[in-house]
Parts: C-alpha cells; sequence; structure tokens
RNA sequence: GGCGCCAUAGCCAAGUGGUAAGGCAAGGGUCUGCAAAACCCUGAUUCCCCGGUUCAAAUCCGGGUGGCGCCUCCA
C-alpha cells in the first residue's frame, strides 16, 4: 500500500512500526459548534482509511482527540453565559450524533484535552529541562529554532515563517516563531495549578501528549485537514521529537479542503454548511459518497448540484443492493448457472481492482468506478430470467463488502408491513383480472404512502421512497 | 515575497509515457398492460495555450494563461 507522506512530499510503500499493526491519530474537532462538511472530510477520509486497513487484516489503534479546552471554548462558553465544560459536552455528544450519521467508526480511544493536563504539564517541565523551552511571566513557549526540524513538515525555510509570524499583545517570545505551550490564565478563564503557576495548555502540546500516551513515541500515521501542516502539525513534531529523540509519526497525511464558489469553506470566514444542516438537505449518506466520490488530496467543490449527483450515483448502487436483496429471497431455487458461476468468478477480479485502487493512496474515486462497474455486472446477471438466489446472494455479498469498506450503499432494512401487503395483494388481483385502472389506482395510492412498487418477473417488490 | 496545488465531455471525476475509466444529466432502443428497475446504443480524433524531448505525451521538460491553498485561529 502506497500513501503520500506530506513529511517527504511523495507517495511512500507504508511499512508499519510493528508488522500487521497501524497506529494512527487524527486531529479532532475543537468542540464549541457542530462540524461543517470540510471537517466531516478529514473524518470520513482517514475513516476509510482506518476501514481499509482493517480489511486487509490490519490490527488498527485509531485515536481521535477532542480539544474541549482553548480560546473558542472559551468565547463560546462566555456568549452563551455557560461554562466551557458544558459547551464541550454538549458539543461532543453532537459531533457523535452527525459521525454517526456519516458512517464515522467511534476511534478506539476519544481523549480529552482537559483529561490530560497532568501529562502536558510533565512534557512540558521536561521541555524546559532539556532546553527546548522556556517560562515568561507565567506562560512557556517552546523556542522553535532550538530544534534543529522545524520547518520541516511545511517545507519552509525558518526566515519566511519568522516573516509570517506575529507576536499577540502580551506575549513575551523570544523569537517570533516560538509557540506558547502553557498560557498563564487571565481572570474568569478555567485554569489548572502547575510550576509557572493558574494557566492552561497551548493547542499543539494536546495532540504530543494525547499521541505518546496513547500509541507511543513513534507511531505511524498522523492526519489531519491540510491547513493543521503550519502550525500545528510542525509544532507536534518539534514538541514531541525534541523531548523523545525519535521520529514522532512515519507518515503524515492530509486531506485537501471543501470549497465553497471555489473558495476555502471555513469556520472563520462564516462561509461554511454544518455536516448537521447539509444532511438535512441530502442525507448523511450523499454526504459521505460525495466526499469519497473524488481523491481526498484534490479540492472539492461543495453545491447543490455535486450534492444532487452524488445522492443520485450512490442511488444506482443502493437500488442494486436492494434488488439483490429481493432476488436472493425469489430468485429461481436450484444451483447457479454456468454463466451466473462465471460471474461469480469475476467478481474476483473487480475485488483486485477495488484493492489496487485503494493501495494507490486511498485512490476511493476509483475505487468506487470499480463497484459501479461491479454494479453492472450484477445487475445484468441477476436480473435474467433465470436468475438464481445462489447468485444473487454471491453477488450480494462481494457488492456488499466493497461498500462496507467504503462505508457506503448501505440499503434500508425493509420492514415487514401487512397494510401495504395487502394493498399490494389486491392490486395484483386487479392486474390478473386486467383492471389496470383499479391497480394503478392501488399503485398511486401506496406511492403518496412513499411506497414505490416495481413489478417484476419474481414478483412485486416494493421499497420506501 | 517564500512554499505548494490544480486545469480532462453539459456537470462531477479517475488516469501521470503506450494510444481517454466511472458516475450524473440528455437523446434513442429493448423489456413492461402502463410504470419502475435493469440492459443496449449515442458522446472528448482529444485532455487550458505555445514550444520541446520521445518511435510514442493528457501524462515528462520549458514558457504562458487562468484558478486555489499555506505562510495567522481554521479539517
Amino acid at each position: 500500500m502506497r500513501l503520500y507522506n506530506t513529511l517527504t512530499r511523495k507517495k511512500e510503500e507504508f511499512i508499519p512500526v510493528e508488522q500487521g499493526k497501524v497506529k494512527m491519530y487524527v486531529c479532532g474537532p475543537t468542540v464549541y459548534n457542530f462540524f461543517h462538511v470540510g471537517n466531516a472530510r478529514c473524518f470520513v477520509t482517514f475513516d476509510t482509511l482506518r476501514r481499509y486497513f482493517q480489511y486487509r487484516g490490519y490490527d488498527v489503534t485509531y485515536v481521535q482527540n477532542f480539544t474541549d479546552v482553548d480560546d473558542k471554548m472559551i468565547k463560546k462558553a462566555n456568549e452563551e453565559g455557560t461554562t466551557f465544560d458544558k459547551i464541550a459536552e454538549r458539543y461532543t455528544e453532537e459531533y457523535f450524533t452527525d459521525a454517526h450519521g456519516l458512517g464515522i467508526h467511534d476511534a478506539d480511544i476519544h481523549p480529552r484535552a482537559t483529561e490530560n493536563i497532568g501529562g502536558m504539564i510533565d512534557h512540558i517541565s521536561a521541555l524546559i529541562d532539556k532546553g527546548f523551552a522556556y517560562e515568561t511571566g507565567g506562560d512557556v513557549y517552546f523556542a522553535a529554532r532550538v530544534f534543529s526540524g522545524y520547518g520541516k513538515l511545511s517545507n519552509q525555510p525558518l526566515d519566511e515563517l519568522e516573516s509570517g509570524a506575529r507576536i499577540a499583545v502580551g506575549e513575551q517570545k523570544r523569537d517570533p516563531l516560538d509557540f506558547a505551550l502553557w498560557k498563564a490564565a487571565k481572570p474568569g478563564e478555567p485554569s489548572w495549578s502547575s510550576p509557572w503557576g493558574e494557566g492552561r495548555p497551548g493547542w499543539h502540546i494536546e495532540c504530543s501528549v494525547m499521541s505518546r500516551r496513547y500509541l507511543g513515541e513513534t507511531i505511524d500515521i498522523h492526519a489531519g485537514g491540510i491547513d493543521l501542516c503550519f502550525p500545528h502539525h510542525e509544532n507536534e513534531i518539534a514538541q514531541s521529537e525534541a523531548l523523545t529523540g525519535k521520529p514522532f509519526a512515519n507518515y503524515w497525511l492530509h486531506n485537501a479542503f471543501i470549497n465553497i464558489d471555489n473558495q476555502k469553506m471555513s469556520k472563520s470566514k462564516g462561509n461554511f454548511f454544518t455536516a448537521r444542516t447539509a444532511a438535512g438537505v441530502y442525507g448523511y449518506d450523499a454526504i459521505r459518497f460525495f466526499l469519497l466520490s473524488a481523491h481526498y488530496r484534490s479540492p472539492i467543490n461543495y453545491s447543490a448540484d455535486s450534492l444532487e449527483q452524488a445522492a443520485a450515483s450512490l442511488g444506482r448502487i443502493t437500488t442494486a443492493r436492494r434488488n439483490l436483496e429481493f432476488m436472493a429471497q425469489n430468485g429461481g431455487e436450484g444451483a447457479m448457472t454456468p454463466a451466473e458461476r462465471v460471474s461469480v468468478e469475476s467478481c474476483a477480479g473487480y475485488r483486485d481492482r477495488f484493492c489496487q485502487a485503494m493501495d494507490d493512496d486511498i485512490n476511493t474515486a476509483d475505487a468506487v468506478s470499480v463497484i459501479f462497474e461491479l454494479v453492472r455486472e450484477v445487475n445484468t446477471v441477476s436480473s435474467h430470467p433465470g436468475a438464481t438466489r445462489e447468485y444473487s446472494s454471491a453477488a450480494l455479498a462481494i457488492l456488499s463488502e466493497l461498500c462496507g469498506v467504503l462505508g457506503i450503499g448501505a440499503a434500508k432494512p425493509q420492514r415487514d408491513d401487512a397494510e401495504i401487503d395487502a394493498l399490494i395483494a389486491q392490486r395484483q388481483q386487479a392486474r390478473k383480472a386486467k383492471d389496470f385502472k383499479e391497480s394503478d389506482r392501488i399503485r398511486d395510492l401506496l406511492k403518496e404512502k412513499g411506497i414505490v412498487l416495481e413489478d417484476t418477473p419474481q414478483g412485486v417488490k416494493w421499497h420506501r421512497a
């Protein structure tokens, strides 16, 4: 498997630290609001990578944090006249609602920054002892230039980085590139006791500490949005490697942005759509499909048109699965025909091509196209008059397997409904008597209730619109 | 100013040296009582433009044009 590593700026063969195991850390949300579809892209992308690793037999340990204390949290709490921890509690819950809707599996560990303050203090103390950090006026800063690898991830000469750096009012950095590890408490802010007085941790230190605590000093993959590359990830590397002297993460993966009208979507610009809002219009499934329909390192444009296309495309897959489920119940009973056997054998080829696509830096767009080719294959064979249950079951299994890796196209369960069945039976009577006026009346009646009928040689199939 | 990305059919989007995947939309057809679903057919002589390298370029190199991102909280 090859992955594009931001650190080396090329695709590299993935070699885990420990054979058969993958340790990955994904920067999670700051829980001060619903997350937007841009955040969703990161979560869905790396959830898919995780699923694929698992599909290929790796034992994956996946950590994604919640940043539950920082400036934005405090600001939000003040605006709403509540406390930062209440805000965190609320939006952590909302995170899971949206994540589950999007088919994002829970991480093995979801650490919260506030649960790891002690570890951060220890880490910062050690950095001071080693000469990489200094305290001034209750703040502690990391001395960027002291760490020789500073700038290696973002590929920037230090002097160029410095020209963009700035010192906020009240900061006493020795160098503009230095960044805060610990911030002295201001009146009214949440704070913790430390060797440098009351205060709270800087943003970057939490990921360094939580990654090491839950995954070890050198992990396989650290991932996040491309904007985190600098300064967040650069700073994490500095903090971690300055302490341990070992590589912090072997592979750095970054997803590209979602644009609105070809402009970056961001909370600070205000031109964003939350996953919740988008799901209300297009459904979570369509959003996930949309996100996977392009390569994760290409920018994509969010628009009504794109989402509608995604929903329509996805419908082709879900319909195929529904049809196969129906045929697995109502198809011919005998053994597979020779043609069906050939088709099932060819499914292995689709599986291989799917994996080739995914092996090439998680090329989900290509992988999706393989699924569509598989859909055509099984649609063609399973719609033959003599199609068997055995074939449809086998075809459904392979289709579900590949869809499951991407987390897309799960057919909605069809519940038994006596009333619908009765109406369908009534309509069949009318059809038999060639009373098409009556049969169409019943079909329209059901349609109003959101039930769509399809007449097939094997009987009447129905689903909810 | 520094670093980097992108440009493929009406739309979305793979392909990064061997002669243009896939999806959506559109039109035609088969099947059907009619629908629905499905299947078949119809599409880029061509991949932003201009040069170059090569037997061969959407793919590599040089130069343009247009768009975007990071360098500052941000997925």
